[in-house]
DNA sequence: GTCTATACAGTGATAGAC
DNA sequence: GTCTATCACTGTATAGAC
């Protein structure tokens, strides 16, 4: 038996999986251990806030990533390249539609009302620092800020369906329709 | 006092909305009564097979519902009045963006081996029917394809980025937007 | 840090009176 | 058809040994 676990950090993305495929209800303790391998008494030692404190240090986690890989590039690089890094690190963490979102899944049912500020923060700073991006990039205001929600809401709405018809490389599809049709409001470089 | 459900087809919709805001683990018997006012001992008079069957009879109502009024209309119908008939119908279902997709919220997470046939079932039948329709319309094999895959994901979407903003008006300004981009790739009437 | 034992509320489900 | 009572079980969470 080799030691996996050694702090809460290496717990957290093992317990995130769980919540990811079996949501926030559907995730119970005795699943948890089960298929992470840490029993109650370290689940309890990392998170002494039970499963609450889990998701909460989950989402964080997530919003980590994606403010290093996603958010911050577009909001201070150069917006093609970060529009192009954009949908590599989608289609790497989202593992070419085998994973879904789970920020955008606990926003589908009440769980969303539990962890309403950091799951619109996700949202909110994705869509905005999109839609910064492709102002820099030329997009005139109003069609940026169309634009974006689109291309995030056209992620999300990827993940439901590949996923419902069992169908990975919808999502990969998906991804490259988007950025095309992105691609194509963004004017050409002088 | 009154009385309000007499039969099954009265509960279902009732139950349906329980599922809906809580999910399928979420909604335990005790929340389902409490909100519907059914107790127990109807609930397992309508539904002997308890959860699993409440579900099914859920989904088997979703899908009459849709079948009625979307998927019969676009397989049957004159194509450009079907397609408008479909955003129509869409808005109407999930109340401009205040009410969510139960079949795309089962999809997400393990609840989707349970119900894996009629959650595929649903999502194909919309995808081909709208397929079907565009080509109908004029709209070339492969970009049909594409439009209707890009169509039903992309309302899948803006009900997911709707409810984790907490703005519905995103919800009906995304169906306006989809509803454009079909237009414009649906060849003008000779 | 991880394990075992345990508390006790809540779960889905059944039975029987009305 | 709806209610109440009750079932066995699983849920989260805690305590204490190691």
């Amino acid at each position: 038996m080799t030691r996996l676990v050694f702090e809460k950090a290496d717990a957290v993305p093992l317990v995130a999986e769980v919540f990811r495929e079996l949501g926030f209800e559907g995730a119970s303790l005795s699943r948890i251990t089960e298929r992470t391998g840490l029993g109650k008494g370290s689940l309890y030692h990392f998170f002494p806030g039970g499963k609450e404190e889990m998701a909460a240090a989950i989402l964080a986690d997530i919003d980590a990533w994606f403010v290093r890989h996603v958010f911050e590039p577009l909001e201070k690089g150069e917006p093609r390249a970060a529009i192009a890094q954009m949908w590599r690190s989608v289609n790497t963490y989202f593992r070419s539609g085998r994973r879904i979102c789970l920020v955008g899944a606990f926003a589908l049912d009440e769980t969303r009302d539990r962890f309403a500020a950091p799951i619109h923060r996700y949202f909110a700073r994705w869509v905005e620092a999109l839609r910064r991006a492709l102002m820099r990039a030329g997009v005139e205001g109003a069609a940026a800020g169309q634009f974006a929600e689109q291309t995030v809401a056209g992620i999300q709405g990827a993940l439901v369906l590949a996923r419902a018809l069992n169908k990975n490389a919808l999502f990969t599809r998906a991804l490259t329709r988007l950025a095309q049709r992105l691609d194509a409001g963004i004017p050409t470089q002088p």
